[in-house]
DNA sequence: ACCACTACCTGAAGGC
DNA sequence: TGCCTTCAGGTAGTGG
């Protein structure tokens, strides 16, 4: 599901019930997702406001008064739902808030209740999700998992003078270059594949012949397609969902995607779509108009 | 230091 | 119907 755009749609779905608001119960339905939680989880979120509810990446920062911050990231099918009203089995009584509604959902693994009423439950069946809390004070350094991101693709600091610094002799593919979050922060598969193709750049092609030219078409391609999947609501491949349950739509505007032995999209290109595996990913590309 | 590859986990989809 | 294989939006860790 999530790379910056979906994760984008989901901190806009979650802001207005996290923002100003307590978390007053947390259940953690298992010691871990794809990593443990960290000690004493439950007992450091609850009663703490959410300050602000910021993206870095594909993470979410959920800022505590408290002075930590919580990080939490989807991983490969990580899902927020808000529920609004609780069920009518006791959800105010302590301890009775594992789910609002009743209906046990199958991979349930944190819910939120916060101030309000308001149900947070995150879902994610591969558990290749994630959170932890750390030091708010400490900024990105203050966890591995922030302190060695490139920028971010939609801020000033993401220019092609960056790019060109970053890919510098590099000998790996550009498709994986653009994957390595040290480069730029918050691409995965899907918006690499179609960032290359609006460029007209293979993704065989070496990372370290893309500054100059190469990298100033690259960077305006990449804000542009992130910009227009978030106003699109991000990406529904299968399952993908705001918090509100409303389904993507950007998948309708792949021009290369999904889309193998399907006719490349750029006009008088005549050329067709193939896919190829690159570092265990598939890529898809058009040989024709992408050198 | 770089780069390629595997592991982590479940579910959906396709072939037989 | 059911069993088997393959594939999936990500990233940490390992080993060459």
């Amino acid at each position: 599901m999530p790379e910056l755009p979906e994760v984008e749609t989901v901190r806009r779905g979650l802001s207005p019930v996290m923002e100003g608001r307590v978390i007053e119960h947390a259940a953690i339905n298992r010691p871990n997702l794809r990593f443990a939680f960290p000690d004493r989880f439950r007992e450091r979120l609850e009663g703490q406001t959410v300050t602000a509810l910021d993206r870095r990446a594909k993470y979410l920062l959920a800022h505590l008064s408290g002075g930590e911050t919580l990080l939490m990231h989807l991983g490969m099918s990580g899902r927020f739902t808000i529920v609004d009203e609780a069920g009518e089995s006791g959800a105010n009584t302590p301890g009775a808030y594992s789910h609002p509604a009743g209906d046990q959902s199958k991979h349930d693994h944190v819910i939120f209740r916060m101030s309000g009423g308001v149900f947070l439950i995150f879902n994610d069946a591969r558990r290749f999700g994630f959170m932890t809390l750390f030091a708010s004070a400490g900024g990105d350094e203050a966890t591995p998992f922030l302190s060695g991101l490139g920028p971010e693709p939609l801020g000033n600091a993401f220019s092609p003078a960056h790019l060109d610094c970053a890919l510098a002799g590099k000998r790996t593919p550009i498709k994986s270059a653009l994957l390595d979050q040290r480069v730029v922060a918050g691409l995965g598969n899907i918006y690499v594949c179609e960032a290359l193709w609006r460029a007209g750049i293979s993704p065989k092609r070496l990372a370290r012949t893309i500054p100059g030219t190469r990298s100033a078409r690259l960077v305006p391609v990449i804000r542009d397609v992130l910009n227009e999947a978030i106003t699109a609501g991000g990406t529904t491949l299968r399952d993908f969902k705001a918090t509100d349950g409303a389904l993507g739509y950007f998948q309708h505007s792949f021009a290369v995607y999904g889309r193998e032995s399907e006719p490349c999209r750029k006009p008088e290109c005549g050329g067709t779509v193939s896919r190829l595996v690159q570092a265990g990913r598939s890529t898809f590309f058009c040989a024709a108009c992408q050198r």
